[in-house]
DNA sequence: CTGAAAGCGCTTACAG
DNA sequence: CTGAAAGCGCTTACAG
């Protein structure tokens, strides 16, 4: 009783052209013209009493184009796809967020589905996505060598790739060499001397690219990194979990640990935590993302910011430029280091 | 080069009834019929020379319908909206991918989006979804007291609401008393007699059951928990943070507390440290929904365990059941008491 | 300027 | 059993 009082919001049922036609005498083909021009431009297409008239009807009866009638009819259906590795990963997650952000702005509806990174899976959901009719597809979930997206070019439907780049498909993503140099640098600066890199998926790019950009700053500095330094593994809690017990399975350890991603660091922590070594004193630990649980750790994270939001929206707008025929360049957006507590 | 060598993977362009009509020479009504039905069913509409040649022929060159135009003739778009609170949010992601999994199973697709549990914008998401010609809405974003609800609900569309419940309004849920229950049995059980709350969002019935659960344990133990224990706040570190904060400003300091939420607890885990208080040797700390990090933290954290995957997989079931004209229950899961170390 | 008509790709009641 | 036809709700070239 009181949840249906004092309600003033409405879902009224939608309303047709030919309805509105019928109402205000005139043919369905100038209520369509006249609805989808903008101020007086549509006084093309009828008086401006009759304008008015069927604006007002429109509205108060809240019409709205029934998309897959105008999809059928333009064979534009509005409609973006969206492949991530998974949902449940917050990077991602949030890189969806500034995909269908944007898209909304621009018109577009997106559908989003987890690849889980498995090719089989990948190439289905595509399928899945392209018998919905997308116009486009965002992919968030590239390969560093990707058959599936070479293929998939050849089908000339066009695409993005966000997070992760692969070849010279178009991209938008973070600069994450610089990145990984970035916390390459502040290491070297800071004295630490031997790097090891808990380094994430080995076919992801962010992944290659991170632990290059920190392992190539300690080289500069005349400090190597010796192959066993490098472990490469799932980027989540469970993941720097495991590769930081390989690391510390070896003597001697090393004095700092750049995890490429903020949960695999928060795994980590707990193994050093069991291993008796304090964080920044015995070791520094470094992670990516500046996820928001990065500062709330009880030894708050140094961690590098990656525009995720941004990532998406700009993927957004180069398909859509990509859709109108043009040729955009990638976008490498800029990373920062957050310099905190644990390194 | 070898991006495109060894690939078998093709994604061919649609084609239309009327093409494979053409091709065997015979109707389009044929071709439909044939088409839709299964197994020997369909030598009802064709010869079984004829059904053979047709399917062997739309596989070959991988007739899809196109949903738009089914959609438009047959008035069943086979679209699902899902608005949720935020996607970042790791338990709406995963009630999510519950969602789109099952639905994908039973032939819908879905479209999802934040409604920051904002009136204005739920409103609005809402109303973007209908324009989409969605069937039917997920809510995991319903209010305890929701106008926004009993509004839709006039309008006939049907509706479920998953992870927080609202009036009889048909749900999946967690059991969220209990699970509170748990907790505070499990605190009781253990020694603790001054029970805290980092509650959540208020008007959130996760938040509203799992303190009452909890507060009732002890109630019923003979153990009274003042008002001032109870700090409301968002589900996340920083609000978790922001009520530890509050809470452990007064004196003297609880020996237990429950925050609603893995991040929450995670985020009161840096201000316990902060003051120089133990887990759980001062302070017990126990969250809730068993996030894979709360078994990463460094002191590992007691929680409950919450179906949220299977809580979305229900949840579309139970609107494909509404759908078909059925009037299903709402549907509480069991969570389960994970007991760590923490508390 | 404005309406009638065709057609996007389907499905399905209606005739033969 | 099978085809022709109508029609879902739009958009847009084509006539008047």
């Amino acid at each position: 009783m009181t949840e249906t009082s004092g309600t003033s919001v409405r879902f009224p049922a939608p309303v047709t052209l030919r309805v509105i036609a019928e109402e205000i005498g005139v043919s369905v083909s100038t209520v369509s013209r006249v609805l989808k021009a903008q101020g007086d431009d549509a006084t093309r297409w009828a008086s401006a009493e009759t304008v008015a008239r069927i604006r007002a009807y429109a509205k108060s009866r809240e019409y709205r184009p029934h998309p897959h009638a105008a999809s059928l009819r333009t064979a534009r259906s509005g409609l973006v796809g969206v492949l991530v590795p998974r949902l449940q990963d917050f990077v991602l997650a949030t890189v969806y967020e500034g995909v269908e952000e944007a898209a909304t702005e621009h018109g577009y509806s997106t559908f989003v589905t987890n690849s889980l990174d498995d090719p089989a899976n990948k190439a289905l959901r595509t399928e899945m996505m392209l018998q919905r009719r997308v116009e486009g597809i965002i992919f968030g979930d590239a390969h560093h060598h990707d058959p599936l997206l070479s293929a998939f070019a050849e089908r000339g439907t066009p695409f993005v790739l966000v997070s992760r780049r692969s070849g010279d498909y178009v991209s938008a993503t973070c600069d994450d060499l610089l990145g990984g140099a970035l916390v390459g640098r502040h290491l070297v600066e800071a004295g630490r001397r031997d790097l090891a890199v808990l380094a994430g998926l080995p076919f992801a790019s962010t992944a290659i690219e991170r632990t290059s950009g920190a392992v190539d700053a300690f080289t500069e500095a005349g400090l190597h990194v010796a192959p066993e330094r490098i472990e490469w593994g799932p980027f989540d809690a469970a993941g720097g979990r495991q590769a930081a017990e390989k690391i510390l399975s070896r003597r001697p350890y090393p004095d700092a640990i750049f995890a490429t991603n903020d949960f695999a660091a928060i795994g980590a922590l707990g193994v050093l935590r069991d291993h008796g070594l304090r964080v920044p004193d015995d070791i520094a630990l470094i992670g990516y993302n500046d996820t928001p649980l990065a500062a709330e750790m009880p030894t708050p994270l140094t961690t590098v910011r990656s525009p995720m939001h941004e990532m998406g929206r700009r993927g957004i707008e180069l398909l859509i430029e990509l859709l109108g025929g043009g040729t955009p360049d990638s976008e490498r957006l800029t990373p920062e280091l957050v310099v905190r507590q644990s390194g």
